[in-house]
DNA sequence: TCTAGGGGTTCCAGTCATGGGAAGGTCAAG
DNA sequence: CTTGACCTTCCCATGACTGGAACCCCTAGA
């Protein structure tokens, strides 16, 4: 299989499985004119850290979750370990993102949205109000 | 003010100020010495920066909050548009994390975390099954 | 046989918003 | 006079790619 098939299949630009292999993700073997020769087992790895990645795990995440699938001797308690690291960051930033969103609609919400240039928008910026 | 007084007072690191004057946002005067001589506009500005960025905004984003800032004839609805649209971009990565929140959280509470090999976590990243 | 096109390859630079650290100038206190 | 805390500029690194240039390879059609 050549770069763009695999790319298809998994899902993944191109540009983005040879970064892959770029920092050791995978390992794709070579045809003799120079040209990425993928087996079905690069796929199915290229289709799992594209699924790590689309949970939001990062690339050291992928890397550890791939050894770890590979690992036939592996625990799962270390891989649920990871899972929850992951999910506990998922959780602070879901509070991030919610606290922002009750300021700026709370601001949104107070500003008339007209051509006069009075905006509590504006001074709520500009005063220190936004915890 | 030297640049470690304002960093303090506008809660901003140092580095950060400088590189906000490398990119036009500010431009404090400088003294005989080659300091930078911050005035309470500076500080007032900054301190705005700080907020808008709390919230989220990008620096494009506070480049143009702060001209509209600064603008006396501004419309309120040209502010209420920038602040929408970055409302909007928050609630799409809110459905984002909240989407890998749920196929993670499911993910996890399948998976035994004992020191057996078995373990939903990797066979659901290693199927298709995570949309 | 030539040529066009659609692959493939490497390498370099850019993104965003900083952070780290080196090398050196300045200033107030002891 | 020295120490230590400031300040300055400059360059490099981050994460996870993305874009583009310059070049090679392969197949199909005129």
């Amino acid at each position: 299989m050549n770069i763009k098939e695999v790319a298809d299949r998994a899902g993944l630009p191109a540009k983005t499985i040879r970064y892959y292999e770029e920092i050791g993700l995978i390992r794709p073997a070579r045809a003799e004119n120079g040209y990425r020769a993928f087996r079905e087992t690069d796929l199915h790895k290229l289709a799992f850290i594209g699924r790590a990645r689309g949970l939001g795990f990062t690339i050291e995440d992928c890397r550890a979750l791939l050894a770890l699938y590979e690992d036939q001797a592996r625990a799962s308690a270390d891989v649920k370990a990871l899972a929850e690291a992951h999910l506990t960051r998922i959780e602070a930033k879901l509070q991030e993102l919610q606290a922002m969103k009750r300021t700026l609609s709370g601001l949104v919400a107070a500003c008339a949205g007209d051509g006069r240039p009075d905006c509590p928008i504006l001074t709520g910026l500009s005063d220190s109000c936004c915890a």
